[in-house]
DNA sequence: GTCTATATTGCGATAGAC
DNA sequence: GTCTATCGCAATATAGAC
């Protein structure tokens, strides 16, 4: 690992824990073992570090996206509750990552004042949507799950899955009974899947 | 309105725009236009102001809970579907209300590092779902909304317009066309109703 | 690429006069 | 309750030797 990377690790860290304003350099270069002066061998300044967060993030979350081919193979492939339980399961998982976790986190904190991070949560919000909704209306083509707005159907079912992830998050972030979420996750995708599917 | 109470209003503004770390003592004290040495005759410290301001949102969210009497009465005189779209119409209008709106967008940025905004926002959402699985429970009892567990039935709808409502304030705060999120809620609560009214 | 040393600014908080 | 003055410290960032 170069020192770079081991500076944007460590600085993920304590951006996540304590937040991007909280956290000096120094704290930083502290963990990673050396100097303050060598930390702007690596990075302009750091406003340039946090925007290297954002970009990876971004980047990680756009890798992750299921292309049309994809989602039509998975469609004739599965279930509609195959399939969304399958999703479920990923998308809880981000919290057992810890990198991906403390990256949700210091993007969460910083929506409401840097406008790269707002435009992160927004854009990944209308994707998450998008994709549901051609997900729905491929199943629907195929007969596998009742007619309806996509659209519609994926703001229902996808909006309360993400706000019941970011509970999940925040309870173990605080030891506060997050496996309630998890089961509520599962429980409103059963509920869904026995009205829609087909 | 007294010294203390500029001081509060000021830096709510403060806070919810550039967040709390990053706002100074200083910078309140210039908005509000005395020396920070006044500031400590009406606040301890800083911190003791950021708790005197999450004190005053948790009353405030706990004050607006309807009670069992309320819901029951409600439930009697109107159908599921103007409830929900009243509902809808209180839970937007927060992103009307300068102060409510800066709260919430204090609690959210501190949710992460701050362990009293995270459990704030933990036992809202709670409450929240709660009362609307009562809601939906009295409903049922009263033959106005079909059968099913009035818990999943909360989540599901309950979250989904939760994660709307949250990405409408987002929207509304980067201009980024926060009104289809406001119909979203309404196609989700329509959606909603035409399944499971009777 | 790392270090020592330093510049400059801003921070939260306190003492004590009025 | 407000002010002036100040303390002690930590912040980001730079210069220049090795």
């Amino acid at each position: 690992m170069t020192t770079k990377e081991i500076i944007f690790e460590k600085a993920l860290i304590l951006f996540a824990a304590n937040g991007y304003t909280a956290t000096s350099i120094r704290n930083i270069c502290s963990e990673v073992g050396i100097k303050e002066s060598s930390f702007y061998n690596h990075y302009k300044s750091k406003d340039m570090l946090l925007d290297a967060i954002f970009e990876s993030f971004n980047n990680a979350l756009l890798s992750k996206a299921l292309s049309d081919e994809q989602l039509d193979l998975l469609t004739t492939q599965f279930t509609l509750k195959e399939m969304l339980l399958n999703g479920l399961k990923q998308y809880i998982g981000i919290w057992e990552n810890p990198t991906a976790s403390q990256m949700w986190f210091v993007v969460s904190m910083e929506q409401y004042r840097n406008s790269k991070a707002g435009h992160i949560v927004i854009d990944e919000s209308k994707r998450r949507i998008l994709r549901t909704a051609y997900t729905f209306e491929l199943f629907q083509k195929k007969g596998k799950m009742k007619q309806g707005d996509p659209l519609t159907l994926a703001n229902l079912y996808s909006f309360s899955i993400r706000s019941l992830h970011l509970d999940y998050g925040l309870k173990k972030l605080y030891n506060n009974d997050p496996e309630q979420s998890w089961k509520s996750m599962q429980e409103v995708c059963n509920l869904f899947c026995n009205h829609w599917e087909l």
